[in-house]
DNA sequence: GAAAGGTTTCTGTTTCTACAGAAATTCTTG
DNA sequence: CAAGAATTTCTGTAGAAACAGAAACCTTTC
């Protein structure tokens, strides 16, 4: 069909930059920088784009493309739209950043903190049984497993909370540490 | 100076378990295995290490231990502590977990979130005098600034609570939500 | 049911990162 | 201020990740 697709140079400088930047701002994060440029390009893009379009903008590789966009996929901030008389796939980017941040924050949790408290808890059975390891080591990995799993619990909550609400929970910033009731103690405490 | 260390596979199984899934945790996260390693071996070393020491019982290059131990401690979280009688370097690791995590959430958000603040004000700026760059794009390009900001904020003040009052916050979990009284409204518009 | 259009999987190349080992440098102490 | 010890910086290499292009594989439509 090779429609003629805005190539990159002809995009306005204020949104290559933009591009350009979130991409290997994604390879400071987990992802490559082709994954995270097609995040941006779709992020910013007024109309749902199909791969050929994306390809043929970025100048990567038809299936460097249809993998990233897989990947977008799975961390459920990219999804496919049908539009009506084309029957390519065509993919727009989840707009409302929060809950784009809340569907990252999740598969991060999946990913990193749910491993993370497996392994300690294997570790901590493990050393019960094994005299060599001190009880100031047992300790630490203690609380370790601990600390993760308060982690694990606060994201999970979290998570729960809807967007707009977690929006006005974060602009009260630091109020909210004096409202709960035990902020001012704890902080003479601490100076 | 040569003295023995515990080669790694004389340490305990737990702790080798540890330091092995905490090293690749770390691939998981911004950090090479070298140093998500090291972090770990001195996490739960009962005394402070020498290099020479983490070099025998990790097997890795004296020169991979001195970078590594040098950039854990930018991270704040590796100390160097003189050891009476020995003038070499002995490092330790921060062992209070919560200011661990405070100490690593200051540094990602210097290296991440500020960039990414700056470069989407550069953005914006540039959105504004280039005709081609639609309402609905800036809109955004501001969105995400915004959020980027917020969260910023966010951080800057979680990072001045004292760990403890930040023990008791998380603890509480989901009730802050529903104490800081916005909470139930807007869930069940959400539900 | 075959031809065209579209998507995914596979394979080889390139690029980048982690790392070891050596060389250079700095620090300590007699 | 030298000799020795400890640490850091430098350089080359091995391995892993990203990527392009081709091949294989579905899917729709006539």
């Amino acid at each position: 069909m090779t429609e003629i697709a805005k190539p990159f140079d002809q995009l306005p400088p204020a949104i290559q930059r933009f591009i350009l930047q979130w991409g290997d701002m994604g390879g400071q994060w987990g992802v490559n920088r082709t994954v995270a440029q097609i995040h941006a390009l779709l992020y910013v893009s007024d109309k749902p784009l199909n791969a050929e379009e994306i390809t043929e903008t970025l100048g990567v590789a038809r299936s460097n493309v249809s993998n990233s966009l897989k990947e977008l996929q799975t961390w459920k901030i990219v999804k496919r739209v049908p539009v009506p008389g084309d029957r390519r796939d065509h993919f727009t980017a989840e707009d409302d950043v929060w809950e784009m941040a809340m569907r990252i924050a999740s598969v991060r949790k999946e990913r990193e903190l749910n491993p993370a408290l497996e392994t300690l808890a294997t570790c901590l059975e493990e050393s019960r049984d094994d005299s060599r390891v001190s009880a100031k080591q047992r300790q630490r990995l203690e609380a370790l497993h601990e600390f993760t799993g308060s982690m694990d619990r606060w994201y999970g909550q979290m998570l729960k909370v809807p967007p707009a609400t977690l929006l006005r929970m974060i602009k009260m910033g630091d109020k909210i540490v004096g409202l709960l009731g035990f902020g001012k103690k704890a902080r003479k405490e601490e100076a």
